[in-house]
This record gives structure tokens, C-alpha cells and sequence, in this order.
DNA sequence: GGAGTGACAAAAC
DNA sequence: TGTTTTGCCACTC
């Protein structure tokens, strides 16, 4: 079936373009595709990012920078060891100088 | 076919 | 000031 969940698509494309050692958030997902409240959406779209190639879904945390979603990665420590491979130092499940680190779409890629 | 849920966030009270 | 409710779309039961 082919994949007409645009949203999903959407979602991925972006997380894609998260340049490595650097994090964005739900929010800022779902502002950049103009949703109002989608974070929801984003989250779940995580949840099948399984099924796409090259989705950085440790990459996306929640509005506070903590890794929500750490626990869905098949391990409570992937998600941070993912990150701190890439050079984002994690620290109680939380990253670290996050609005730093934060990558916004809708400012880095300033549509 | 309908109702509920889900890795969140922001507005309202 | 903190707690509660709504919003969105897709997917599952």
C-alpha cells in the first residue's frame, strides 16, 4: 500500500534533516508543518519510524529536551548512548545546553 | 463502522 | 500559579 500518510512523510523528511549533533522537538515538527497542536502526530509517526529508513527518531525530544520516547527504542539507553555517539551529551535522560542544540525548522530552514 | 488511544504542546480556567 | 482540557491525524481494537 503506498504510503499516503502525508503528515508521516512530512515528519520524516524533517527528522532526516536534523544535521547530526543536533536535536528538535515535537513542537517544532508540528509548527513547521503548520499544525497546531500535531505533536501528538509526530510522536506516533515515531512509532513507525520503524518502518522508514533514516529516521533519526532519537534526534526528536519533547519541548523540554528530555527523550520522551527513550523507552520505544528497545531500550531505556539507546536512545541517549544514539545521541551521545553523535556528540550530544545526554544527562538525566535530558539534553544537555538543548536550546544549543536545538534544531528548529522552521529557523534553519527558514521557510 | 465506531470509539479509543498515542513518544506532545499550548491555551484555558 | 498550577492543574485541567482541548487539538490534531493515524492506527488499533
Amino acid at each position: 500500500m503506498p504510503e499516503q500518510r502525508n503528515y508521516f512523510e512530512e515528519v520524516y523528511e524533517v527528522v532526516r534533516l536534523v544535521p547530526k549533533g543536533r536535536v528538535t522537538t515535537y513542537g517544532a515538527i508540528a509548527r513547521y508543518l503548520s499544525l497546531r497542536a500535531g505533536a501528538r502526530m509526530v510522536g506516533w509517526a515515531m512509532n513507525g519510524s520503524h518502518n522508514y529508513p533514516n529516521v533519526p527518531a532519537h534526534r526528536v525530544v519533547n519541548s523540554v529536551g528530555v527523550l520522551s520516547g527513550k523507552h520505544f527504542f528497545g531500550g531505556p539507553t539507546i536512545m541517549q548512548q544514539l545521541l551521545e555517539d553523535e556528540g550530544v551529551a545526554v544527562v538525566d535522560d535530558r539534553v544537555v545546553d538543548f536550546e544549543k542544540r536545538l534544531w528548529d525548522p522552521s529557523l534553519e530552514l527558514t521557510l
